[in-house]
DNA sequence: AAACAGTCCAACCGCCTCTAG
DNA sequence: GCTAGAGGCGGTTGGACTGTT
């Protein structure tokens, strides 16, 4: 058996709070606590049900909470953060002390998003919108490798690099070596896929993504998912190198490929890192890949 | 001064997870 | 183990405010 209806909310007041219903919750709060939000407002005397006082609380009345404009500091910590976590609102505001999630949120969408779209950063991935932009951010040293020559098919270079990609059991390491640097790369990697899909594959109806999640489960196959890091880092390449190849004129594309990247890998496993850089190389010459 | 557009933000809504019963 | 309420969360809304024409 469950337990009785949070509250009746025929006869209850809703929208804005008056300073007289505050004055009533504080008061009650203080002298009470809130150990049952459902019943604050019976014992209070408030025409308001559990949940809308729980939200006038935490949002706008506890004393902690810090009232006017947001400093630069925290509109910064907030944009690193959401880099980080995404819309975890609450998870952020955790690291913001005396700022409530809604207030975070409300900050984020009116402002903080515009100013990162303004930069050229998509607000959601908080990555590059300008592939040049971001030409920097991988680092591959391909020293170590012993090359592959690709088997490429003829008019079906973006499957066959989506293929390798997959194929591709290397440890790759990039400028990002902390927990969080990878947890931020993370939080690009749907849509670094989905681009990945639809610009690299033309369409095709093989998902690089479905691709990627067979290839990490199917026992039979070498894995690729050696680590969270290897996860996020071959699509955070793959979409680098789509990046370099996709804004540069085929006289760049080259340069970039053999002095821009570089791969740092464990020499164990450097065949399919070969396999794919030889692919990528390829590509760089080939006007009609991208 | 009026009308309209854009911005801001408190509050609501609905969904999810946890847990009491 | 199941059900349903409580609390928590993120998305959205609507009204107040501000700026522009």
């Amino acid at each position: 058996m469950g337990r009785a209806p949070c509250c009746d909310k025929i006869g209850l007041n809703k929208g804005p709070w008056s300073p007289q219903e505050d004055r009533i919750l504080i008061h009650f709060i203080r002298m009470n606590g809130h150990g049952n939000w459902r019943a604050v407002p019976k014992q209070a005397g408030l025409l308001r049900c559990g949940k809308s006082c729980r939200l006038r609380w935490v949002n706008y009345l506890r004393p902690e909470i810090k009232h006017g404009n947001f400093t630069s500091e925290e509109e910064e910590t907030i944009i690193k953060l959401h880099q980080l976590l995404g819309n975890r609102w609450s998870a952020i505001a955790s690291r913001l002390p005396g700022r409530t999630d809604n207030e975070i949120k409300n900050v984020w969408n009116t402002r903080l998003k515009k100013r990162v779209s303004r930069v050229g950063l998509d607000p959601v991935t908080h990555h590059s919108k300008s592939p040049k932009a971001e030409h920097n951010l991988i680092s591959l040293d391909y020293s170590h490798c012993s090359e592959k020559s690709p088997s490429m098919e003829e008019g079906n270079s973006g499957l066959i690099r989506a293929k390798a990609m997959v194929d591709f059991p290397t440890r790759i390491s990039n400028s990002s070596d902390t927990f969080y640097d990878s947890y931020n790369l993370s939080s690009g990697i749907l849509s670094s896929i989905n681009s990945i899909d639809r610009e690299f594959v033309n369409g095709d109806s093989s998902s690089s993504l479905d691709w990627f999640e067979s290839s990490c489960t199917n026992s039979s196959d070498e894995p690729i998912r050696y680590n969270h890091e290897t996860e996020i880092s071959t699509y955070e390449v793959m979409w680098e190198a789509h990046n370099f190849l996709s804004c540069m004129d085929d006289a760049d594309k080259d340069h970039h490929i053999l002095n821009n990247l570089e791969l740092q890998s464990n020499d164990d496993d450097c065949d399919g890192f070969g396999y794919w850089l030889n692919i990528l190389n390829q590509a760089g010459s080939s006007s009609t890949l991208l």
